[in-house]
DNA sequence: AGGTTTCTTTGACCTAGATCAAACAAAGTG
DNA sequence: CACTTTGTTTGATCTAGGTCAAAGAAACCT
């Protein structure tokens, strides 16, 4: 159940501003874009959309964690993109949803009506500029995953990971990068496996593995202490550029 | 080395003027793009570009086949994308080329000077919402990619690439789906298990189970023959729907 | 506070696919 | 036409990670 259907919040002290698909806009595109959004939050575990839904908003993650995934017939899952905050979701041009979309924390949404939100793409160079830009960056994203997918170890797969959510941290905070660095996982175990393409068991192990030799300090289950960053890059396999940052 | 550098083909009986970048695009238009093109073209085994390069061009494949790699320092390599006719190559707003490109056949590009070309994406919607829409097609096709990647078993694995080169084949072609569908390998064994994330003995056993389990037939060692779309389909595990073409 | 549910860890064992090795086939070359 | 070179197949063996199983450890009830 969505908890609050409506939230007061205006693009002017929006976090995300500088970032999602509204973030080339001008006072006056971003007046359209305002006329056709409304809030909306979904609960942790809560599904956003589920495959062959029709959807008739497209949105961007204002705060919060989802994922997308797909799912054989036997129920073997594959997550195919973590949703973050200022990511779009939903794809203009095709109401049918592919994927399932699911809330793994508490989200709030800002969305768009599909229609409008269609004819501004139309005739504002902005909206369709700045969704270009964030396709290619998670194009590049889900091509470096493929690579993690296809040929890394399960150690390096959990390494690369918490790299990767070790350096969305250092982007948004304003930490040095020779800091240790902390942050709360948003995916259980399981969460996990299915991003990695392992079993949850697997990923216990290689988490304790990690733990043992020094490369990440847990705090409870969730909290992750990265105390040398270059090392864990070492451990993920792309030591020397660090992999592709959406 | 490129075998030609120019070759005599204008627009109007482009073979894949409806599908690529420029498909949307008016005689204005197709006017403009016109002044800032040349093709070249590349011999089956020869570099386009490889990771760190800058690529002063961007580009339509006209015909033969590409792919994108990514190679982990101890030579682990991972295809990340399959550059077919109408596929666009290279990145606007970014030089540096971050996959290595190789062309595996003979292949011929429309290939646009950058700067230009950039360009022309400001003042030209119809280029940018087109690319939009293939980059969109291409993110959806890697996301499928990845659950290949992560969660389909070896003869899975091998079954989705021929139904994608099947189904890539009828699309073109004219074809019913009931028929029996023919095709060649753009591929090596070895390409195809950069491809899947499998190792290329395990690729030729794959092949030799399948088609002595009727489920395909080979023609030498490049030539294929799918006697029963359904069949090669329920091999692939995506049965109902059969995957995601782009 | 006891009891359920959900998540996590660890152990024992097994199998799909990797690795190592060798023979074969086709194509290009001098 | 012998002779590389490049690609393919098949066999024998090994191992990373899956599977099955059970016991902790939190969080959430009532």
């Amino acid at each position: 159940m969505a908890t609050q259907d409506t939230v007061n919040i205006n693009c002017a002290n929006c976090q995300i501003r500088h970032r999602a698909v509204c973030s080339q806009c001008d006072d006056a595109e971003l007046n359209a874009l305002d006329k056709i959004k409304y809030y909306k939050s979904f609960a942790a575990g809560e599904n956003i959309a589920l495959m062959g839904d029709e959807m008739d908003f497209l949105a961007s993650v204002v705060n919060g964690v989802a994922t997308l995934s797909q799912t054989l017939e036997d129920g073997r899952t594959q997550m195919v993109g973590l949703l973050l905050p200022s990511d779009f979701v939903g794809r203009p041009g095709r109401k049918g949803v592919i994927y399932d979309i699911q809330a793994k924390t508490d989200i709030l949404l800002c969305c768009f009506r599909r229609e409008p939100f269609e004819e501004l793409m139309v005739t504002t160079p902005h909206i369709v500029q700045r969704l270009l830009q964030m396709t290619l960056d998670e194009l590049d994203a889900a091509r470096e995953w493929m690579l993690v997918l296809g040929r890394k170890t399960a150690r390096e797969k959990i390494s690369s990971f918490f790299a990767i959510m070790a350096q969305r941290h250092l982007e948004l905070g304003k930490l040095s990068p020779t800091d240790a660095i902390e942050f709360d996982l948003p995916l259980t175990r399981e969460g996990m496996s299915d991003f990695l393409g392992l079993t949850l068991e697997t990923v216990s192990r290689q988490i304790s593995a990690l733990k043992k030799d020094g490369v990440i300090e847990m705090v409870g289950k969730r909290h992750v202490c990265v105390p040398n960053l270059q090392t864990l890059l070492e451990e993920a396999g792309d030591d020397s550029d660090g992999g592709i940052l959406s």
